[in-house]
DNA sequence: GGAAACCTACGAACTTCTTCGTTGACACTA
DNA sequence: TAGTGTCAACGAAGAAGTTCGTAGGTTTCC
């Protein structure tokens, strides 16, 4: 069968997988303990947010034991990826050159992060074929 | 009094606010027909958006003749830092550097805007204070 | 066994975003 | 002036996301 599209992970479910790239798998409870934001949140509504995620396909279930352990479906790089690419579209006209640069004039960024940005540039103008 | 901070827009409105900054100011009518998308849309809802975002700040309405004509009510530089920023505290921790290292890899860019990226670095390391 | 603590499941309320039908004002014209 | 077309305003409906109360099942511990 052939791979499905998972949907965006939307702000609620960005910080939950945030928590389990972090830390790794973990329970209801102890993802709730761990997540941060501005104001507290619900236990129930991390229960929630997580059965609704598991039905969409971004974490995965073990329900082996009574307190079931959840674990984030994707990698933080490949949702990265997919969330830049959506920001591509909708705000940029697909132009990572102009998202780069806005990036780089949004934050500091130090000069040893200038130094590895400058690296991958190397590589990618390197391994062109 | 103090400069308030305008909401992010939401995807139906940064579809708007491509045409506005594309073509300049217009009306209802110029900005709906411009409007480009997966699907058509109606006249009404072209222009429900707009006053809700006029009531948000994020056009500006001249009323003056009976077709009224909106702008964007920011640039597209300062929405687009705005948007980076976003992404950047709700899915990269912060790190403009691996924001750019996805942008990077999530999307072909060509070797006259690696050398434009590489441009910018030697900007910031030159300039930097 | 019974109380307390913990767990999942479910449903409902609320918010925000999106979409569009309808209405009434205004303008142009034959 | 009656008909036609364009326009803004408004209300409503639906979809999606968020939040949490409540209910009912286990486990733990005295």
């Amino acid at each position: 069968m052939p791979r499905q599209e998972l949907p965006r992970p939307t702000a609620g479910e960005l910080a939950i997988l945030r928590v389990l790239w972090g830390h790794g798998p973990g329970t209801v409870r102890e993802i709730w303990e761990r997540l941060e934001g501005p104001r507290p949140v619900g236990y129930t509504t991390v229960l929630k947010l997580l059965q609704i995620m598991a039905g969409k396909g971004l974490v995965a279930r073990d329900d082996r034991r009574q307190s079931h352990v959840y674990s984030a479906a994707r990698s933080e790089e490949q949702t990265q990826r997919a969330l830049v690419r959506d920001l591509l579209d909708r705000a940029f006209g697909g132009s990572a050159q102009k998202l780069v640069l806005r990036a780089l004039d949004s934050r500091k960024v130090s000069p040893q992060e200038l130094a590895e940005i400058r690296n991958v540039l190397d590589q990618l103008e390197g391994g062109a074929k």
